[in-house]
Parts: C-alpha cells; structure tokens; sequence
DNA sequence: GGGTTATCTAAACAGCGTCCACATAAGGAC
DNA sequence: GTCCTTATGTGGACGCTGTTTAGATAACCC
C-alpha cells in the first residue's frame, strides 16, 4: 500500500497475503463452486504467482484446512445463538438442530469442505474459539436431561443429535424433497417437520433388547 | 480373446471394455482411494490408452457414477436381508438403520462416492433393481407404522429416518469414538447404541408446538 | 468382397499441484 | 547508514489430469 508519484505501484510483497488467499478461497468456493477452488486460482484472485501461497501454506490442503476452519467457528456460533431461542430446555434441542441444519443450507460448499476435509483427516475439528459445536450441543442435552426417559447416555444421545442434524442437514438440499417442502409451506417448517419426527428409532421401540 | 500361434497377443479391441472399466474403477477406489481415482489410472488398470473410455462415457462422471450405482444396488440388498432379521415391525426398524450404516462402514469410499455424485446431481438416486433404498426403508416404517404414536407423517418419518442412519454413517468413522466403541464392546454395539438413542428430537419433546 | 460402423491409439491441449533457482524487500546488528 | 539474515515474492519447469482430434483397426452386414 504504497504509492509513487500519483500512479499506484502493486508493490512486491503483499502485507498481509495469508488471509487475503483464505478470502480468496471463500469467494471462489461461493461463487464458482468447489471444482473451481484450485490453488493457483486463488492465487490469481489475490493478484500474486501461483508459488506465492507456498510461503503461507504447506499444501493445498492447508489453505482449505483455514477456509473450513472459519466455518466450524461460524457453526459454532449459530448454535449458540439459538438456544436463546427457545427458553425451556426441551425446545431448546430442536432450536438447536434447526440452527445447525439451516447453517449447512445456508452455506452447502462450506458445510461441504468442512466434512470433506475432517473425514479424510478421521476426526472432528472443534471451532476454536470456545469448547466446540459439538460441546455446544452436548450442553443443550444437558439442560434437557431431566425431561429425557431412561436409560440415558449422555455421549449417546449428543452422537444421536449431531447424526441426525448432519444427516439431514445433507439431504435436504435433494430437489426431490422440493413438493414437500412447498406443501408445508417453506423450507424451514420442513426441516422442523423432520426433526419433530426423528424419534423414529429410539428406546421405546427397542424396549430392553 | 483370441490366440496367434503359441503368443498371446492383444487384440486389438477389448471386448467388455465398458464392464472392465468400472471393475477397475471400484478396485483402485477401494485400494488406493478416491483421489487415485482418475479416468487415466482407470484406463491403464484395464490396459487401454486414456482416450479408450470416451467410447463408453460421455464423461469421467459418467463412469463414476456407473461404479455409484452398483453401489445403491448393493445397498438396497443389504437393506432388505436386514429386515428377515428383525421379526418385530419395531425392532426391523433398528435393524434397517443398522444394515444402512453397517454398509457404508465397510464400504466408506463406494459411499462416499455415492453421496459425491448424488448430491451434485441435487437428486438422490434410486437402486433400479428394485424399488430402490429409500422404498426400503419406507415400508420398514409402514410395517411398524402402527407402534407409533400419533401424529405420525410417514414421509417426515422416513426422511428423519434416513437421516439419521446417513449421518451416522458419516460421524461413525470418526477416531474420537473409538474409545466409546471399545468400552461399548465393538462397533456394531456403537452403532446400535447410538440408533437406540435417535429419539432425542421428536414429539414428546415438543408436544403440540 | 465392400462399405458402414464401432472401437481403439497416438498426439496434442490447457489446467492442475508442486518444486526449484532466483529476485526483492524488510528488519536487526553494528 | 551499511551489512547480513530472513521472509516473501517471481518465473519456469515437471508430471499429472480430463478431454479432443485425426487416424488406425476390426467387426458386422449386405
């Protein structure tokens, strides 16, 4: 950012490219889809040589490990807003699982990265900045615990939650769901629809195995 | 097939090319992964130059998604022999979710696949040799339909039904459980733990919202 | 046998991730 | 200020990829 004469001159070091290229690599993956997400397109977009990113990231893999990285925190903080939405702790988890499956469709080819990425590392990123979305939902099956029957198991059920979230948060995008979701008058009510519903398995259908 | 003298020599045309080059296509998946999983490696697996395939798909995709749909076709097999297990309605139940996610545990990049491919066609695909999976899944809860309690949406259900098991599939591979899993005495145990628990959102939770 | 059609090859193209040698500039020691 | 070190940039190369094109080969049908 520095000029010479009147003329503004791109000066040869960047100042601060690291986070230009995730910015970068956000843009592109919104805007051109996942298949457009190459290195040296990111590259292109922060105006630098496609060697450049090498002195910020390792890899490839890296600088999309930074992208998915704003999404788990941003994931996190969804969640955490909704559950001041609903006040008793029974509600609550729904609020929960509305606010988790809306995240995912509100912003699919980062939700995707996201899950892409952990699964070929074989394991959950927390958002950093606090104890983690997953935390976050455990907590919200804390609160609940008292109304939930026995027998309870607290990891359990914070695995069962998060499934069922991910799991639909994944299928809800199918256009064969479109009538439906038109039929109960918007996508939202749909998705509350499935999760009011997802008691489908459960203790009371299994009793004592 | 054909011999010349005592030497065997290549013809020229292959033969079942089109069959061999999804044969091949499962085999490097499975061996070596997905992102080893290249129209050229394809074709030099089956012994054929890079351009051969373009007589028998349109695309790369194209061929992937033929080794997709022997995927959904195995899928729904293992969905219907899961139900002869369970005698109860209620507990078939169970049993489906467990097959579901039992399949994509032992078959995690076919699965994978399936997912890739079908969520960028924004369309979920059925398994032609039958009434598909989803189908499946739908008449386990038909089945069962009468041991649940009232309002029941059976569209809703199954969706939340299929949800759950898809996003235990995915969450089931992750390294953090493994702990869980041992003290649980394996996966499968896990798994039926964890379907065991999906009542988590649903009805009685939110009664008459 | 001769013409049509299906199948395969060889060679080329642009784009990709990555690495190398080298250029440029910023920062601290004196 | 000058000198040296270190961080950060460039340009060019490598081998890989998906895909297309032109031409070779063989099967099939009249």
């Amino acid at each position: 950012m520095r000029k010479d004469g009147n003329a503004q001159v791109k000066p040869y070091h960047h100042g601060d490219l690291s986070r230009a290229l995730v910015e970068a690599g956000r843009r592109i993956l919104e805007a051109e889809g996942p298949e457009a997400l190459s290195l040296r397109a990111v590259a292109r977009e922060a105006g630098v040589s496609p060697a450049a990113p090498y002195h910020h990231f390792k890899d490839k893999r890296e600088l999309l490990e930074a992208v998915a990285q704003q999404g788990w925190t941003a994931l996190e903080v969804a969640i955490r807003e909704s559950k001041a939405k609903g006040k008793e702790p029974r509600k609550a988890i729904v609020e929960v699982g509305l606010a988790y499956v809306l995240f995912a469709q509100r912003n699919p080819k980062l939700y995707r990265l996201m899950y892409d990425l952990a699964r070929s590392r074989t394991d959950m990123p927390q958002a950093k900045g606090g104890a983690g979305a997953y935390h976050q939902v455990q907590c919200a099956l804390i609160d609940a615990g008292e109304d939930l029957a026995e027998p309870f198991n607290l990891q359990l059920s914070t695995i069962a939650c998060w499934a069922a979230g991910h799991g639909l948060a994944e299928l809800a995008g199918f256009k064969q769901f479109d009538h439906i979701k038109a039929a109960m008058g918007g996508e939202e009510a749909f998705l509350r629809g499935v999760l009011e519903h997802i008691q489908v398995y459960g203790r009371q259908l299994t009793p004592a195995t």
